[in-house]
DNA sequence: GAGTGGTCTAGACCACGGG
DNA sequence: CCGTGGTCTAGACCACTCT
């Protein structure tokens, strides 16, 4: 098996405040993950064994496995059990490299669904971004992303027409990024992207499997050809426990 | 009062499954927040008013409180209550600008205290990264930022005395940026930069003032000058409803 | 000292999955 | 179907803050 992420070098693996019952629980079940007496993927005893395993109520239990997965150690599959989390990818959002490829470069399989395509009118907020009038046609894309059979993402994608005229009619379960780039001659020199931890809703939480609620990261690029027009604007929620973002860049003198 | 941060343009507010009673509370709080009855820093009403409000067991009210807190909208303060959060500051973390330019540009007060400052030993992780041999001394920084006067991270800062010697001497509760740049003339011209979701644990969390577990962001920056060598290592635990990261960069050209 | 959230108990019923 | 986690109740005591 793949050793786990590395640790900042500080950090204990145990946590304190022993005094806490659900703190204790965490603990004896974080030791066997790290000692891989609890493997990737295995599933945990079910609550009520943990109830009497420990001792503990149910309520307490469930705050200690509630904490495990907020540590990203395990998750839960909806009335299925808990399941020890496979090690986050590595995401470099500033790379005009598409999932399918940064994922197989790490050892991993990636799957893409495209949940939805279709023209939709330009909101407000749309149509300011992509300096088109108010209800002009764009390109909208929803899409599910898989690594090793586990949804860890949703995006949600806009094209401008005029950019890639005719993109929908194209598969996109594959990269987005080379149909843009070998069919419309697209190329993207500039990013921004924004990155807040937020929680996971509604249809995202649905589609993901994952309680209404969950802990997410929420990834918003925008990409900008050479000539500074938007090529795309991606919406990603990622599962708070599936990606690690990393950026490697040269530095943009601040003002102090 | 300043707007909310915008919401990406397809998002509801209001949280689908209004049969669950704890995601009837918490639309009922948040539409309060929305519509500002319930202004930034304001407390909420306590649980068991709330549990009285609603007519439901202290329990339920409690799974709508944690969602309400994952999602960012509110935070507690332990045994004080309830509070609607602050809007996120934005941060940057490819620029080499201090902690105090980027939240003073953005009309909010920082404040930054130095927990500790001491020599230390080289781990072999240390050692590794700055080229050094096991045990060499190496200086340890601690430090809590605050904005407008609430704790929003800790961050431990190494760096090679070699790189400043005598640093520790210097005040560090302003700008470290600048006591380098300054003193030591030192600058700084390329980030490697990772981010992850994680829970905050331990010393953290203490000094955070935020229970243990509770989901925070991980940004680790490790810092270069021209001449190729590690100017910091700094690893930032912030709370994760505090901050969005945002980065603008050229496109490193991916391999797809 | 009064009120707060933090923790914990011991039950209950439900919806959904295929261990 | 049976076992699972998801939700919910109605209590209890504690440690801490000071609303």
């Amino acid at each position: 098996m793949a050793p786990r992420a590395p640790q900042p070098w500080w950090r204990d693996m145990v946590e304190t405040g022993d005094h806490l019952q659900y703190i204790a629980v965490r603990n004896r079940v974080a030791a066997q993950i790290f000692a891989s007496t609890l493997r990737v993927g295995d599933r945990l005893p079910s609550e009520r064994q943990l109830e009497e395993g420990f001792g503990a109520a149910r309520g307490t239990i469930r705050e200690a496995l509630n904490q495990l997965e907020a540590e990203g150690l395990i998750y839960r599959r909806d009335r299925s059990g808990w399941y020890v989390s496979p090690p986050p990818i590595v995401y470099d959002p500033t790379r005009w490299e598409g999932f399918m490829g940064y994922v197989e470069a790490q050892g991993r399989t990636p799957k893409t669904e495209t949940l939805s395509k279709q023209e939709i009118p330009a909101t407000p907020y749309l149509a300011g971004l992509f300096g088109v009038a108010l209800e002009s046609p764009l390109f909208a894309i929803r899409r599910l992303r898989s690594i090793d059979g586990r949804a860890v993402l949703v995006e949600r994608i806009i094209v401008d027409p005029a950019m890639a005229p005719g993109l929908l009619e194209h598969s996109l379960d594959l990269s987005l990024t080379s149909v843009l780039k070998s069919h419309y001659g697209v190329s993207v020199s500039r990013n921004k992207v924004s990155m807040k931890p937020f929680a996971l809703l509604g249809d995202d939480a649905e589609t993901l499997r994952v309680r209404s609620g969950a802990p997410g990261l929420s990834v918003i690029r925008v990409s900008f050809d050479p000539a500074g027009r938007i090529v795309e604007y991606d919406e990603e929620s990622w599962r708070h426990d599936s990606v690690t973002v990393c950026v490697d860049i040269r530095v943009n003198m601040g003002s102090e």
